[in-house]
DNA sequence: ACAGGATAAGAAAGCGTTTTCTCACTGCCC
DNA sequence: GGGCAGTGAGAAAACGCTTTCTTATCCTGT
């Protein structure tokens, strides 16, 4: 009999009769106050663990006005870099005791914001990936948001930290490694347009293109995936440039692979350089020289910076800039001296 | 004025006295009952978008007994295949408007139990995907977490789905393709211990050796990640075997990596396949022999069978098997037929 | 021995919704 | 014109918990 009557579950009333008491006791027992006989605490724990009883979070929840959950909104599921921040900040998080619900906009930007909206209200904070939306609404749904924290894009709203890979350093890097191999003319495989991140690499671009007026830097549109370098090979090709910065990681594995079908060598016809550094990267032939973005760090940052605006511990809400690391693998090599037609 | 005393937040409550109605009015209005006068709801939708009202799912939830959320279990977020199948399941999910909380559990068995437990309570069902814990274990708690889904593992207990991966099957389409191409000689690189998929793949292997007496079958102990197969290459080299099965991609591509390290030509002299077909597998080079999973297609299928027993609709909880299908690509080539000296 | 102060546990009031129950009112028909 | 079905909206209970408020009891000090 020990099912209640509602929603047969076994709730803090049931246990109440069984331990004959009130459901006040067993809910003070439950969290360890103090302030109750250790007899009676000895009972009602006996008729919890004999009725298998577990607290009903939502009731909790309710009652505590948290649900010890954060949000995560991501623009794409699939992109290894969400990936690896989202298991950073599920790991932190789990750590405190707070578990992840995650929101995959699909790339579509118009729904970020009632996305966001919504895993807000059922969550204790909420961290935006990369957000697609326009800095204005972006800046206008912050406060709702709150506790908010920002990775890979920044916001004049006031109290929201932000975490954000400085990209256009980055890309300076290796734009600069490229031509201390000797190469002059370059090209970049661009990312999704209205990519925040594809920005700051553009910016960073821009900022090595007037330092070296004497370097050729052709712009390729693009994306983000193996495709936009898969499909970008004859386009590359026709250019005649020979260090190639893609977008990132995937992009230079995509381009590599067709490179490599076309029968052009790299490093040696063409020097390929990625982003980012996710852990295939290390493994493609030839290995990858990247630009590393301690990834899964950020996921972990992020989710300290939430649990500080969760607890109000007073903050300035700063913006961290992370410095991406040069890696320099096997797929960059100096430019040929005079450049000859690809074999094969 | 509109600010509510007890947690700042706007309520069903300010609403109502804006709009100069109940609560209960507030809420019909909100939830499209019609039986309420067009010109009261027009006056309290108005009020509501004035006050910029979003209803807490929270006391939603309580009061109707449900979360619109659904939960997954998953042994090491770090894994493209679960990856995959969250990304699957999260889409789906989203389509009928229910969102998906996480729980990774780190590979430690032990916190399974406990960490399906309270992701189940704050959820509407959960599905469990390869999960660590022991058969009795598993059927043992199955029944607290109804509704609840199985990937990649089967339960006696009654009412609970299962989509398994046909790994014996695949794991002898893969090594019955090597033998076709004339290798005598094979090697498996194992998955973790206590691994379901692991222990299916050698299930199989026992099978396709009882058919081929006249084939040698080496195994090595393993893991599930690139350092895995990067970590083999001394031992497989040694072995002599010539066509390896890795227990995945992601093995198979770390292998692949220590092979072409030691100058070890792929496939020329030695084969390698991997498992599941993760995207990359067809960008490595060589491009990767494997066999396919469709494993996003998992995720939304896993979905639907959640729906269903959420909804209550009548169900047999059948197993559904998935049978990989064979991926040749450039990994594997015929047997040398001398076996000579790798060059280098 | 009795007032006063702890102390421990029950009663009840929230938390923010939904929904049943109840009631007032409209309009219909005989 | 008066009961009666029907309608629409407010009051209140319910969901399952936490916590304040209240009260009964016991102990201490004078």
């Amino acid at each position: 009999m020990a099912r209640k009557s509602a929603t047969g579950r076994i709730g803090i009333a049931d246990v109440a009769v069984k331990a004959g008491v009130s459901h006040a006791t067993v809910s003070r027992v439950m969290n360890d106050n103090f302030t109750v006989d250790p007899d009676i605490a000895a009972r009602v724990r006996a008729a919890a663990v004999e009725l298998k009883y577990q607290p009903n979070p939502v009731g909790r929840s309710l009652a505590l006005g948290k649900t010890d959950t954060i949000g995560i909104v991501v623009p794409d599921l699939a992109n290894p870099t969400f990936q690896a921040i989202l298991r950073g900040l599920s790991r932190a998080a789990a750590e405190d005791g707070y578990r992840v619900l995650i929101a995959d906009s699909f790339e579509v930007s118009s729904e970020e914001a009632i996305l966001a909206g919504e895993a807000r209200r059922r969550c204790d904070g909420l961290v935006l990936c990369a957000p697609r939306m326009s800095d204005a609404e972006l800046e206008e749904i912050a406060p709702s948001l709150h506790p908010l924290v920002l990775i890979n894009r920044t916001t004049a709203a006031a109290g929201v930290p932000s975490l954000v890979v400085d990209y256009g350093q980055g890309v300076q890097d290796l734009a600069e490694h490229l031509v201390g191999l000797g190469h002059t003319r370059l090209a970049f495989l661009a990312g999704p347009t209205g990519s925040a991140s594809n920005g700051l690499r553009l910016e960073g671009l821009e900022a090595f293109k007037a330092r070296h007026a004497d370097v050729d830097v052709t712009m390729f549109d693009g994306g983000s995936d193996f495709d936009t370098g898969h499909g970008a090979v004859d386009a590359v090709l026709d250019s005649g440039a020979t260090g190639i910065l893609a977008f990132n990681d995937l992009v230079a594995m995509g381009l590599m692979s067709g490179l490599h079908e076309h029968g052009v060598n790299v490093p040696v016809d063409i020097s390929v350089t990625g982003f980012d550094d996710i852990p295939f990267a290390r493994y493609t032939t030839p290995t990858l020289t990247t630009a590393a973005v301690p990834i899964a760090e950020l996921g972990g940052h992020a989710w300290r910076e939430l649990r500080a605006l969760i607890r109000k511990e007073d903050h300035d809400a700063p913006v961290t800039r992370y410095q991406p690391r040069l890696e320099i693998r096997a797929s960059s090599g100096p430019a040929k001296a005079p450049r000859t037609a690809a074999h094969g």
